[in-house]
DNA sequence: ACTCAGGTATCCT
DNA sequence: AGGATACCTGAG
């Protein structure tokens, strides 16, 4: 499949923070593994495209998977003149979308990201998938189900460096698993309501909830605060970056300062 | 050897 | 409410 996209770029998105299992195996050759399947994206041109799949494949999972139906250069017209960092900002990362990925695979991957640095968080999320996913090809495994996850002896899960988060992700997963925390059901709740289930979930905090609600439920007002983003908001928006500007998206404008600032 | 990493739970005032 | 502290482990 050879699509023209703008505002699509591999590499942002691979660095972008918001996903652990989408590397660049080359300048311009990126592999992920998600939704229980591998694609291979490749930059072939200027705004082009090849995706490893079928018609049917990219429209039924990708396209939304990359969030390609929606207009990202209207996110970044609106920003005001004046927010100087911002405009810098967005066009630095403007090649980054906010990717519809697996619900239970945001909340286990950022359970485990809390105090871990990207590469022992892809480390981490690596072995559990070793460990418990399926064999999509040699070599290559799925994220867990809730009920392999769950099921992993104190030995399995302690092999995953997951340190005191262990404890986090059994219960998390045995949560859904049991379907206490149902998913589907969440996907239904407001943000008010959607955050509200997330933080009661033990290990899973006002950041790692937002984090989830942006890159699992596509809710693109959520906005984690990190030591990145305080960073910003310290150095550049006396101390608290005002999302009510950008009310409705500005999850999407947390992404583009997060890129920017971490690569500088 | 030492600090810090995309924080959170718990305890304290 | 808001501040201080412990916590597993690996990367730089």
């Amino acid at each position: 499949m050879i699509k023209k996209i703008r505002n699509f770029d591999l590499k942002s998105i691979v660095d972008s923070g918001q996903c652990f299992r989408m590397k660049m195996t080359d300048e311009d050759h990126a592999v992920n593994i998600a939704m229980g399947k591998v694609l291979e994206i490749r930059h072939i041109g200027s705004d082009t495209f090849e995706f490893d799949c079928s018609e049917e494949e990219f429209n039924d999972i990708w396209s939304s998977y990359y969030d390609l139906e929606t207009d990202y250069d209207s996110f970044i017209r609106s920003i005001k003149e004046e927010d100087t960092f911002l405009k810098n900002a967005a066009s630095a990362s403007s090649g980054i979308r906010i990717l519809r990925q697996d619900p239970f695979e945001m909340l286990i991957s950022f359970i485990i990201s809390q105090r871990k640095s990207i590469p022992a968080i892809r480390s981490s999320v690596e072995k559990l998938c070793r460990l418990c996913g399926n064999e999509i090809r040699d070599g290559i495994y799925s994220f867990p189900e809730p009920k392999s996850l769950s099921q992993l002896s104190d030995v399995d899960l302690a092999s995953c460096s997951l340190g005191y988060r262990a404890g986090y992700v059994r219960e998390a997963a045995l949560s859904v698993y049991r379907g206490d925390l149902n998913m589907e059901k969440l996907a239904t709740l407001s943000d008010e309501d959607l955050f509200e289930a997330l933080v009661s979930v033990r290990g899973v905090g006002k950041k790692v909830a937002n984090c989830v609600m942006l890159f699992g439920f596509h809710r693109i007002n959520a906005f984690p605060v990190d030591v990145w983003m305080q960073r910003v908001a310290d150095e550049h928006y006396g101390g608290r970056f005002p999302v009510e500007s950008y009310e409705g998206y500005a999850g999407v404008m947390q992404q583009y300062m997060f890129f920017y600032r971490r690569g500088r």
